[in-house]
DNA sequence: TAAAAATACTCCATAGGTATTTTAT
DNA sequence: ATAAAATACCTATGGAGTATTTTTA
């Protein structure tokens, strides 16, 4: 089935990447552990057939495929941002209550008094 | 990591339901069984917890937010596709080749003398 | 009763984590 | 020498298939 060149979680990986300047500060962000980011990164340019990135600079360096991926990737993940608040805000018109966090990446706010990180759903 | 509210294969699987008229069909089109297709679409109300689909009719039909996730859906589609050619285009620029048969849902045209079903690269 | 969809189950592939090694500054 | 990325290995979750049951027109 899935035959897709990329995911929409590899897309936000990309962008991760590429906001915070590593891989390691990447996966921090997203609540993963670096070798996750790297291993979707290396899938992503499997698939693609393509470097993503120049390795082994002082910061991740977007090649030009890169850098084409992520403008389109950028593009992609706000359309489903858009997505999700367009359900949410039907599900409420017809008295619902979904509530779309999409690519938040924030930790909820604990209503308990605890600082443990409580997993976001990210949409 | 993936706690995004639908997948693109998820958006793949309702764009096939809503032009082939049953999931079975859809399951068809897509070379997947008819339970994958049901399961997936399952995955998607749970996930947005909404119901897609007015289960029972000769054809299937889509709610309201079915025909909202549709139409944003295909947006999203097309514009992976517009990536894949994109990334496409710079393969072949840069001497490679690359090639993106996104979304075709068309069997290799076998170039040996068997009509075999040959898994097709979607992108 | 015949079709389409849902369910049950089994299996396998993929994704993620921890630990460690390699690499580059 | 240090920080980041890659690799190795293990585990677990999810996705797909076949077989079967349920449903509805």
């Amino acid at each position: 089935m899935s035959d897709l060149p990329f995911t929409l979680d590899q897309l936000r990986i990309l962008k991760a990447i590429a906001v915070e300047g590593s891989f390691k500060r990447a996966a921090d962000s997203l609540y993963v552990s670096q070798p996750a980011v790297s291993l979707q990164v290396q899938n992503l340019e499997r698939q693609l057939d393509v470097p993503l990135f120049d390795r082994g600079g002082r910061r991740a360096q977007l090649t030009e495929a890169g850098h084409l991926l992520l403008s389109y990737g950028e593009k992609i993940l706000s359309l489903c941002q858009e997505t999700c608040r367009a359900i949410e805000d039907l599900q409420n018109l017809q008295g619902g209550t979904f509530n779309c966090r999409c690519f938040s990446n924030h930790r909820h706010l604990s209503f308990a008094q605890n600082d443990r990180d409580v997993p976001t759903k990210i949409c």
